[in-house]
Order: structure tokens, then C-alpha cells, then sequence
DNA sequence: GATCTGACCACCG
DNA sequence: CCGGTGGCCAGAT
């Protein structure tokens, strides 16, 4: 039962560990699951966010610790970025220090915390 | 069932 | 610095 096609229960399950005032990154996301290079599903996963999952979104960013939503929804952007420095995290330029703000769950930093930095 | 597209990312020129 | 390209996964047409 591992390696299921369900991708996106992995993303919202992932998402939904990220704490307030953290953020973590499409990239980062699909490296947790395994997939080190399938970013852009986890982009359409939550995209795709069903309705009364209470998935914290606004927590994930580019790599540029940017919101790639403007996108599709401007004020969908500002929302989030409402939402980030109400918890806490500071917006520079428009852009996120992820130096600062970057979450990384326990189980990653078993094996690729590092790896992923270099 | 083939092809396109996307809230992405890294690499190359 | 900017644009193009390949790569990955899943949904849409």
C-alpha cells in the first residue's frame, strides 16, 4: 500500500503539518513525498483543493518564497499574503526569506534535509 | 487512449 | 537577467 496514485492526500496531508508561521515550498513538498521532481502536481493538487478540507494553502510557495497564485487569482495573492504576515511572516519585496520562515518535518531531515540545501 | 496543460523547479545559453 | 527546455504527476479534452 505504499507509493499510491494518491498524490494529492499526500500533499494535503503534508500541507496540513506545516505550523503557523511557517511556510514550505512546491519543491519541498513533492522531495517530502518522494517525487523529487513532480513540483508541479503538488501546484495542481492544490489547485485543485476540494472544497471543506481544511488545508493551510497560503503556507506554500514558490522557491522564490513567492505566491505563485497571482497567477489565477490576484486577490486570491492578497489573501494570502494577509494571512502570512498575520501569522507572523514578514514579507520582503514581495517575497518570503525562506532562510528564515522554511518548516522541514522530522522525517525529512532523516535523510535529505541537507541534501535538498545543497 | 493520446495529447495538452498546469498555484513548479532546475539547468542552460 | 531573461527566455527556452526537460522533467515529473495528475486531470482535462
Amino acid at each position: 500500500m505504499d507509493k499510491l496514485p494518491n498524490f494529492y492526500t499526500r500533499v494535503y496531508e503534508f500541507v496540513g503539518k506545516v505550523p503557523k508561521g511557517c511556510v514550505v515550498t512546491y519543491g519541498q513538498v513533492a522531495l517530502a513525498l518522494g517525487a523529487p521532481r513532480s513540483a508541479r502536481a503538488v501546484g495542481y493538487a492544490l489547485r485543485n483543493l476540494p472544497d471543506g478540507t481544511d488545508v493551510p494553502w497560503w503556507r506554500v510557495l514558490n522557491a522564490n518564497g513567492e505566491t505563485s497564485i497571482q497567477r489565477i487569482s490576484v486577490t486570491a495573492a492578497d489573501l494570502q499574503r494577509e494571512i502570512l504576515e498575520y501569522e507572523k511572516v514578514n514579507f520582503r519585496k514581495g517575497q518570503v526569506n525562506l532562510e528564515d520562515f522554511r518548516w522541514f518535518p522530522k522525517e525529512f531531515d532523516e535523510f535529505s534535509k541537507k541534501d535538498y540545501l545543497e
